[in-house]
DNA sequence: GCAACTAAACCGTCCAGTCGGTATATAAAT
DNA sequence: ATTTATATACCGACTGGACGGTTTAGTTGC
């Protein structure tokens, strides 16, 4: 059991090393070593944890995926009761991963899956799905819930790759800008 | 001026092979050799015409800026008048590029910008805030305006990275959608 | 005669993955 | 209690191939 333990805090050390890297060099230019150089340990080590490059863009993606899904379970609690909660939650959830610091995590996973193998991208590609299934048996107003989860997710997109024009004052008023369009819908 | 035009030609058949190549196989696996040989010249005929990587990867993001342009102050012409227009018509463009078949050349230099040196994004960067800015000085309903280019930007980063789980009706359905947003505004 | 190449060898570097070895712990055998 | 065995977790030198870029010598077409 001690062996689990070490062994998860390895590669959690591993995965939070990989994606400051990315963030800070470029995900084409992340290599083994500087992944396991930053992560203290030996490339050796590093590739007992994974044992191959793709295995460890595979974790990199599937945390992503599971930090996203626990915290807007984890909201989904705090939530007020309204009209299309599910797209409030989505966008809510969204939110808080790139405008808090969390989108380190959440951006670079994907920046290097498309750089290496865009095949990885798969499981995102399901959980994309999913939230669109889900918007569409919850929302009370699926026009609204669509086009604020689109406006979300290009907020989103722009802020990862650091192309947003958006000043933080901006981007308040996106956000409620986009909590009114899901509470009170598009004029008719 | 045979020459400009032999070359140009061959640029832009460089140019094509390159953006062709990364939709196949991948942003962090375009080389040279690859390029050349998809191009149908030879390694140095390839680096006569772009004596570096880092500038083919540089023209591929400029030839992407200027086809968006292009294709913005064309379809400018046909726009009919009405309440925000540089919005409708900023979405317009991209619905084109996203939509049509030109979205490869749209995405790809984004792609290889970032696995490869982000820096090449600057130009994009500046791009986007001029947008912003006309956006800005130009619509009758900014919070329309904004929510509009947003969920299209949502939208066409979706599709470039292959993510959208959208079908034909679904995007039809979305255009619609926002065009309807960007006439009528939000409900007060 | 020059621009725009071709063809092919070559160089230096980077980097994923390999492999033999080590340290520690726990268990089994004597 | 001591040796032996086994597994886990890791080290780090090394290999082999890929890739960006250079060079050189020759070719084609205007």
């Amino acid at each position: 059991m001690e062996n689990t333990r070490g062994r998860k805090s390895s590669r959690e050390k591993i995965l939070d090393a990989a994606a400051e890297l990315v963030a800070e060099i470029g995900a084409g230019r992340l290599t083994l070593d500087a992944v396991a150089e930053r992560a203290g340990l030996s490339k050796g080590g590093l590739l007992y944890n994974f044992p191959s490059k793709d295995a460890l863009l595979q974790a990199m993606i599937q945390r992503m995926i599971d930090q996203v899904t626990e915290s807007r379970e984890a909201l989904r609690a705090q939530m007020e009761p309204g009209p299309n909660l599910e797209a409030r939650l989505a966008t809510k959830t969204l939110l808080n991963m790139c405008c808090g610091g969390k989108m380190q995590e959440v951006a670079t996973g994907l920046m290097v899956a498309t750089a290496e193998n865009p095949r990885l991208l798969d499981p995102v590609r399901t959980v994309i799905a999913e939230t669109l299934d889900r918007l569409k048996a919850n929302s009370d107003d699926l026009d609204a819930a669509l086009l604020g989860w689109l406006a979300v997710e290009g907020l989103s997109n722009l802020e990862m790759h650091n192309l947003s024009p958006f000043s933080d004052q901006d981007r308040e008023r996106i956000v409620q800008l986009i909590n009114r369009l899901l509470t009170k819908g598009i004029a008719s």
